[in-house]
DNA sequence: GATGAATGAGTATTCATTCAT
DNA sequence: CATGAATGAATACTCATTCAT
C-alpha cells in the first residue's frame, strides 16, 4: 500500500481548505467574525476543530485568507482592459459586472462591510485588499494607495472627459461623488436584500447607466 | 453632611447612565459590540464594574438603552410636521437636517451600521427602532412596519406628486429609489469620514436638493 | 452596607497572590514549569481559574513574578556590607547564610535549576534576575553584567589577596573554581536531598570554610 | 530495482532510527522535553510523523531509548576494570575520560540533568538508567542500587584506602564528599558552558587529579 | 449607591497519536 | 516502508455576571 501522492494531497489540501473557508464565511457572514466559533464553523464543515489548525494558523489567518482568496476573485472577474482608460462601452459593461457580482457574493459583500465598519479592523483589512490587489495588478505592486484608487482615477478621468451635448459637465467632481454614492447605497441594498428581484435591479441599473454613460 | 435628597440622588443616577451610556456607544462604534467588555467600558467610565449592573441589567440592555435613547433623540429632532404630507419645503428642511445630524452622532451611526450589518441582530435592532418610534408618533404605535416605512410613505407620495415642467415624472419609483440610493451612499461615506469637510458636503447635499426637490 | 476599603481589598489580593503564588511554586518545582495546568494550581489554592488570571496576566507572567518575587527575598536576605569587598568574616558568613537560604527556599531552587537547564528560558531568566538585583543594589541599576558577576567580582579580589602562611596563592583562579564548583556541586545535591540532614551539611559547609577561609 | 535484501532494511531502519534519536536529543536538550513536538522532531529529520511511531511506539518510548542508548555507550566508553577496585592510575583514567565524555555528549548531558531536575521524572529516569547499567553490567541486573551507586561504592573504598604522607585521610567520607561535589560543579558548568576552553579545563581537572589522587 | 474579588461557562489553540492509502 | 490528513482530549485564557461587604 503506497502512500497518496503529492497530487492526491493536494488536491485533499485544496478541497478541505476551500470547504472550510465557504463555511466559515457563511458564518462570519451571518453572525460576524466574533460571535462565529471554531466549533461552530468546525462542526458545519464536518471536520474536527484540529483539522482547521492544520490548514489555517488561527481563526484571524483563516479571516484573511478568505478575504485575500475573495477578493482575488473579484479584481479577476472585474478584469476590464487596463489602460488606465475607461471607454463609454467599458464603463457599462463595468456597472453591469458589478450588479451580477454582488449577487454571486453576497456573503462576502456582507463581510466585507461588517469589516469595514468596525474602526479598528478597517486598517488590517484594508492591508489584506491591497495585497490581493498587487497579486492581480502586476505592476502596481507598490501603488500606495488601495486599488479603488485605480478605479476612482479613472472614473476621475471618465467624468472629467463626460460631455453633454457636446458640453463638458459643469461639476464633474460632484456628478462623480453623485454616481459613487447611487452606487454604494445600491450596492449595500442588493448585498443585504433577500430577493433578486431581477427586475427592480435592472431598471435602477439602466437608469445609472442612462445617466452617467 | 445632610442626606442627598431623591431629587439629587436621580439626579447622580442619571448623570451616571449618561456617562456610561456615552462611554459605551464610543467603543461599541470603535471596536464592535463584541469586543468591548463591560471591564473597559467600567474602567474607562470610571465606575465600578458592580454599579454598571446597577444600572443596566445586562451588556445587551446597556446596547438597547443607549441605541432607544439615540433613536429617540433623532426622531425628536427630525421632527417634522407630521401631516403626512412632504412638502418641497419640508424636502429640503428634511435633507439638511439629516446631514447635520449625520456629522453629530457619528458614533452612534457607525454603531447603528454595525448592527444592521449583522444578519441575526438586524431583526431584534429593528424591533428596538420601531419602539423608539412608536414613543415619538404617538397615534402609531401599532404601525406594523418599522418607522422607515412612515417617512417612505411620505417619500413615495413626494415623488409621485412631483412634476418637471409641469409633467409627471415618467418613473416615479425608480426616481425615489434613485435619490434613496444617493442618500445612503452618501450617508455612509460621510458617517465614517474623519473630516467634516464641510464645503464638499454642501456641494452634494445642494444637488441632490437641487436634483429631487 | 459600605464596600470594602481599599486597604482591605489590597490585603485581600496580596493574601490571594501570595496563595497562588506559592502553590504554583511548588507545583512548578515538582512538575516542571510546562507539566503544570493552571486547572492544576488553582485546584490546589482553592480558587478559580478566572481568579488567577485576575492577578496573573497569564502563565509565564505568574513565572516570572515568582522569580522575581524570590530572587528579591534572596537578594535581601545575603545583603552582606556592599563595600565591594569580602573580610574573611564576610566570607564565612556568606557561605552560612547560603546554605541556610538553600534548605530555606528548596523549591525555589528547584525551579531555577530547572530554568538554567532549559537553553531557550535561560536568557529571559537571567532578565529577571538582573531587574529583581537592581531593585535591592541600588547604583547598580545599568550594570551589564548580572548579579552574581559582582559577587564573583569580589570572590575574585578576595582569591587573590589570600595567603597561606603569608605567601599568596600560587594559582588563585584556579582556587576560586576550586571552591565555586564545589559550591555549586553541594548546592544542587542539597537542594535535592529529602533530608535536611544538618550534621552532614555542616561537616561539609565546615571543610570548604577551612579550606577557603 | 530489484528487492531490499533483509539486511539492507535493517540498516535504512538503524539508520533512520539513530538520525531521529539525534534529532529529538538535540531538541529535547534545546527546548525540553515537553515544549519538543513530534511534528518538529519529524520536520528536522525529514520524515513523516507517522513513520516516528513506526520506529518508537511513542514519545516516552523515544525518549527512553535515547536515554538508554546514550547511557548504554557512556557505559562501555567509561568501561574500567571492573574488579571492584579503584587503583590511583584507574582514578586518573576515570576523571580524565569523564572530562571527555562531557564535552563529547553535551546534548545528552544537559538532557540528562533537565530530566534529574523534574522531581516526577527523575524516578523513571533513574530507572532507565539502572537497566542501561545491567545491560553493561552482567550478573548486576538485580542491584538494587542505581548504577552510580557501583561507582560511589569504589570510591568510598579509594577514599577509606588514601593515605597522605603515610596516613590515612582523618575524614575520608567528607573528603569523598568534596571530591564528589567539585566534580559535579565543574560538570554543570562544563555541560552548559558554550566554548571548549580546553586549557581551562586541563588545570582544573589536573589540580582535581592532583588534590585526590 | 459602590466596590472589585470571585466565578464558571465558553473559546481558541495545541499536539500526541491514529489510519487510510 | 512512508505519508500527512484527521482526530480529540487537554490547556490556556476571556469575560459577563454575581455577591459579600
Amino acid at each position: 500500500m503506497s502512500p497518496r501522492t503529492p497530487q492526491q494531497f493536494k488536491k485533499i489540501r485544496e478541497e478541505k481548505m476551500s470547504l472550510i473557508m465557504d463555511v466559515a464565511l457563511e458564518h462570519f457572514a451571518a453572525r460576524g467574525f466574533h460571535k462565529t466559533t471554531i466549533s461552530n464553523i468546525a462542526r458545519h464543515a464536518n471536520i474536527s476543530k484540529g483539522l482547521m489548525y492544520n490548514y489555517f494558523e488561527n481563526k484571524e489567518a483563516l479571516l484573511h485568507t478568505i478575504i485575500q482568496k475573495s477578493a482575488n476573485e473579484i479584481y479577476r472577474y472585474l478584469d476590464i482592459n487596463r489602460d488606465g482608460h475607461l471607454s463609454e462601452e467599458e464603463f457599462e459593461f463595468f456597472i453591469k459586472k458589478l450588479d451580477i457580482l454582488l449577487k454571486r457574493k453576497k456573503h462576502f459583500w456582507q463581510l466585507m462591510l461588517q469589516l469595514m465598519m468596525q474602526n479598528d479592523v478597517r486598517e488590517q483589512f484594508l492591508k489584506a485588499l491591497r495585497k490581493a490587489d498587487a497579486l492581480t495588478s502586476p505592476g502596481y505592486e507598490n501603488v500606495e494607495y488601495f486599488y479603488p484608487s485605480l478605479i476612482r482615477k479613472m472614473f476621475i478621468e471618465y467624468f472629467h472627459a463626460r460631455k453633454t451635448e457636446n458640453k463638458p459637465l459643469p461639476d464633474p467632481d460632484c456628478e462623480l461623488e453623485m454616481f459613487v454614492n447611487s452606487l454604494l447605497g445600491y450596492a449595500i441594498l442588493a448585498i443585504y436584500s433577500k430577493d433578486n428581484n431581477i427586475q427592480h435591479n435592472t431598471k435602477f441599473i439602466d437608469r445609472i447607466i442612462e445617466l452617467y454613460k
